[in-house]
DNA sequence: CAGAATTGACAATCTGTATTGTCAGATAAC
DNA sequence: GTTATCTGACAATACAGATTGTCAATTCTG
């Protein structure tokens, strides 16, 4: 009833203001503190040791506007992973296309924007490497698409779905740039940051590497 | 002050026979019959989706037995996964020596060994890729140390504490390996086999020799 | 200011599982 | 056959945290 009442006045006019935010400001609002909570109490005590009441004591709102914009702890864990991983994403794919048209130099900069964030901010990095692993399908789910994309930045399909043989390989080889990459991250941020980020940049690329010659390679037999 | 009595009996006969074995034989019969079941139950509903109840059920025993063994369910999972691992990595060890002194071989050797038994054994190898992540430090130690282990195997360690930081840019090489072969094992088996054996290794192998010359190309370059 | 919407604090309930405890029946030793 | 030991089934307890519900205080609208 009270819900009626809502839409109703949302088709009508604007909801009453708070602070000088409509209803749906407010709530977009609390979503954000709740999500970034979500972040700052992972990385303090992960994900598995987070409860619903600590998040949102972080987050300075009670449990009840927790279930206003999340069904579930799981939900709020994937909107926290994508929260992360989309802005990485994109300053990633920026920072890739700033360095140009070579393959090697656009490597560079984005594994050196990848390592660089990820010191900066241990927190988002230990939920986006750490605590998106194990917890249900549907989180593996979310984590799988991300690396796919993490992938495509690094070395770009080369317009696969022909040969489904050599698309299979050229995707085994992008799932184990991506798992040397994650690895190596993950130790990397685990030890805090024992080397400087060009170090770890130089060995991650070594990976991305054989990604890259290997699928042409692979491309190179065909055409032969 | 059962226990008292059951060490006073060890120290001076032979306990107790129960089905033609002692207590110990029977607690250690025990012991693997849970072990096993935890294999299969987590290959089939995941460790967090395994109770105590279930895998004591699988295991044709009640609870009591289980807290007998192990004194709860995260010391079963290690226990389970150094089983598994303790095989597997025995086997590669045996089948990289057997490969005889080229390093090129006993890396595949080893690699076919890994994905041959992956392939022939699916919920073993469910525990060993996928259960074993983010349960707990403890845990996680656990898997740190065998995952120490199989690097090894692939790309023995050329004796290095002397300049640390050589040995740690090593290390995150055979970090960065093991990562991409267990990614790459981990979509292996989650996609169910789509390629043979061999085509795997090939693949794997190209990551492992990255840390092989690589490791190479870098000490090559502090000789001179 | 009056009245309604909104918020914050917190209590109450619900649920699921680990862990411990009890006891009757089965098994082996003598 | 008698007794001590061991086993299997299952009940009792413990516990933690999610989810829902209540209500008074606060903030806005007119």
């Amino acid at each position: 009833m009270a819900r009626v009442n809502t839409l109703f006045m949302a088709s009508s006019r604007k909801a009453r203001l708070y602070g000088g935010m409509d209803a749906e400001e407010r709530r977009a609002e609390r979503r954000l503190k709740l999500i970034n909570a979500a972040i700052e109490v992972y990385g303090e005590v992960g994900y598995r040791g987070a409860t619903v009441k600590a998040i949102c004591e972080a987050a300075e709102l009670t449990e009840r506007y927790f279930y206003e914009s999340f069904s579930n702890s799981e939900a709020l864990l994937i909107a926290a992973y994508n929260h992360v991983v989309g802005h990485l994403h994109e300053e990633m794919t920026a920072a890739a296309a700033a360095a140009g048209g070579d393959a090697e130099m656009r490597l560079r900069a984005a594994l050196t924007l990848y390592f660089t964030r990820l010191k900066e901010h241990p927190k988002p990095a230990r939920v986006f490497l750490l605590e998106i692993s194990g917890i249900s399908p549907a989180v593996d789910a979310v984590k799988l698409d991300a690396l796919r994309v993490f992938s495509d930045i690094l070395v770009p399909p080369t317009l696969d779905p022909k040969h489904s043989d050599k698309a299979a390989a050229a995707t085994l080889l992008s799932i184990g740039m991506v798992g040397a990459v994650i690895s190596i991250a993950l130790r990397w941020v685990s030890k805090q940051y024992p080397q400087a980020v060009e170090d770890v940049v130089a060995i991650a690329a070594s990976f991305c590497r054989v990604a890259l010659t290997e699928a042409d390679r692979r491309r190179d037999l065909h055409l032969l």
